[in-house]
DNA sequence: GCTATTGCTGATATCGTTGTCAAAGAACAT
DNA sequence: ATGTTCTTTGACAACGATATCAGCAATAGC
């Protein structure tokens, strides 16, 4: 009904009976703004209801408010619950978040990527697995002098502001719990080999079975690329081997729940004649049929996480925060129970 | 290593030997140019490898070639495929998509959206359920002159941009298909109340048994809200019936997941005691075991139609595009059986 | 032949901020 | 007093595009 056009810095100079410098200075927080004309702009502003003009700002100062998620990654609860991490420290900051899905095979990758940044303004990344593992990526934008934060297995700590996840400790520990209940053929079926973490997560099986001196039958470790279909696959395999193992340990939950429908179609009894174990906790984990054992990642706390680290390097007002390294949760569900006979 | 600066419209009008003005129109596809200036233009800006400075564009121009999603909406699945088709869309067009999560009992929803389209200077919405069911939501958009296409089951016309879907027809369908198997006990779980598309998918429903005579046992039917522990109350309420039916409809696929894991905890066999219908077909349907029977939305598709309806009104270069409604397709998988007996 | 219309082009103002720099006054040192 | 520094402030340019409007040919109409 009323004001057609917003109002601008100019109106509040105007009201506040400064210059529009000092507007300015007090909006972005500047020193050597004396206390007095500093309490009068604010009341102006608030006064007005004004609004910096983003795009102004952006042309101006050459930042834009806005980070970008960069993503290749087809597990679509695991995005979403980075999504909203990262959205919620949006929400206090006043930045936006932009969403940019990319293709982990392009080999301009980097090159689109900082074009992207450059097109738009863009004031930082966060950079999820599996581009997190890719060091030439990293390098592209190191180079560029881009900010980003990244989320990634631990063993990457090539980039200064990571936000990293034991996947290591976590398959380890889990073993361990199998072994304690009495198993020791134990099936293990990896996740995509462009993902770090499948090897890291293997390697955290295999280091504990060795040390408690099991064996590892070749025949029941498969390599699946974190699908249904692939740990279905798999599951029939093992399941089709002359003597089955009593747990089949999978790289994620997707492919836990494909082993599980492959032993159900087979009639194998769960858990009684098979344990299956997944990982992440994603929400089909409890909604299986018996519930699957699994190991939680605090993935949108993780994404919380890097969104801060991040802001803390890009935006001068957020504080500064520390990578950090977070720890994983053994889940023990239906799914996996002691050996029996 | 070699250009600091980027290239701006004013370096190519000198290398072209025109002005700004005609640079710009150009990179706007403005009329009045001739062919020959026109190719000359191009050329430069190919060999200079020139990008406009899109918040110069937007704080100029008024329009910031970027569209928000609207959503408050649990279901991560759905909205990663409404995700993907929105950005395929944006690709294509180099508009960019940014989030907004929303609450739905938010009393200032519709100011705060005008507020933060306004900051943004963002150039359209794209509204999806159950926002979308919300007119004076709305109402309010359109009073503020804002552009927005919505996704919205068929009831919803107020709009005149709108992308839906036939949810009344589809359950319609379904249930006559189950009848025709020879069921006659069929018990029934709506959604959540606040999504238009729960009374219609029940509507469907109760049309199509109500005219062939078969009537509605109340004990049969319950209200979920969609998430899979709801279904799970749910079915084991109506399992509970001193007589149960012989097949269960849920109005989504959690909810049929939540159903069939209460089935199977009182060792009720399915299919052959006990059939289950979902709705959406998510990934789950087809990982259950047995697998889903239900319904497909071309959820994906309707997103990418809705942006493009969307461009269509907000983008002067890229093409108008009609409503749309889209057809439902019945899944039929091993959880839906004639009745044996 | 003269005016009206149309097609193409450019000079310059403008969008709403932040950056630069200089000036005015206060505070301090000499 | 006088010079030096520090704090606070404002005038004006700048960011990189689009908008306005005017000018100049070329064509059309009578």
């Amino acid at each position: 009904m009323s004001k057609q056009m917003s109002v601008t810095i100019k109106d509040v100079s105007k009201d506040a009976n400064v210059s529009i410098k000092t507007v300015s200075r007090v909006i972005n927080n500047e020193i050597n703004v004396s206390e007095d004309t500093k309490d009068r702009v604010l009341q102006s502003i608030l006064k007005l209801g004004f609004k910096p003009n983003k795009n102004a700002q952006s042309l101006r100062s050459k930042r834009s408010y806005m980070i970008a998620l960069l993503y290749d990654n087809p597990n679509k609860h695991y995005l979403a619950d980075i999504q909203s991490g990262i959205l919620q420290v949006c929400k206090e900051t006043g930045y936006n978040l932009v969403l940019q899905e990319c293709n982990y095979q392009n080999k301009n990758l980097g090159t689109e990527i900082i074009e992207f940044i450059r097109d738009f303004q863009i004031d930082g990344l966060i950079v999820t697995p599996p581009l997190s593992d890719m060091d030439d990526l990293l390098a592209s934008l190191d180079n560029a002098k881009v900010h980003y934060s990244i989320i990634a297995p631990s063993d990457k700590r090539t980039s200064s502001s990571y936000v990293s996840s034991n996947d290591y400790d976590a398959t380890y520990a889990m073993t361990n719990e199998i072994i304690s209940k009495g198993h020791a053929n134990i099936g293990f079926i990896k996740g995509h080999h462009k993902h770090s973490a499948s090897s890291l997560r293997y390697k955290g099986f295999s280091d504990a079975v060795t040390q408690k001196n099991i064996p590892i039958n070749s025949e029941w470790v498969k390599e699946g690329d974190f699908s249904f279909d692939s740990g279905f696959s798999a599951g029939l395999e093992i399941l089709d081997s002359p003597i089955c193992p009593s747990v089949i340990f999978a790289s994620n939950d997707y492919m836990a729940a494909g082993v599980m429908k492959a032993a159900q179609m087979k009639g194998i009894k769960i858990p009684s004649e098979l344990c299956i174990i997944g990982f992440d906790d994603s929400p089909i984990a409890e909604q299986l049929w018996p519930s699957l054992s699994t190991i939680r990642q605090p993935v949108e706390e993780m994404a919380c996480h890097a969104a801060k680290i991040l802001l803390g390097t890009v935006d001068g007002l957020s504080e500064k925060t520390e990578s950090k390294e977070f720890k994983s949760e053994l889940i023990l569900r239906e799914s996996l129970v002691s050996l029996s006979g």
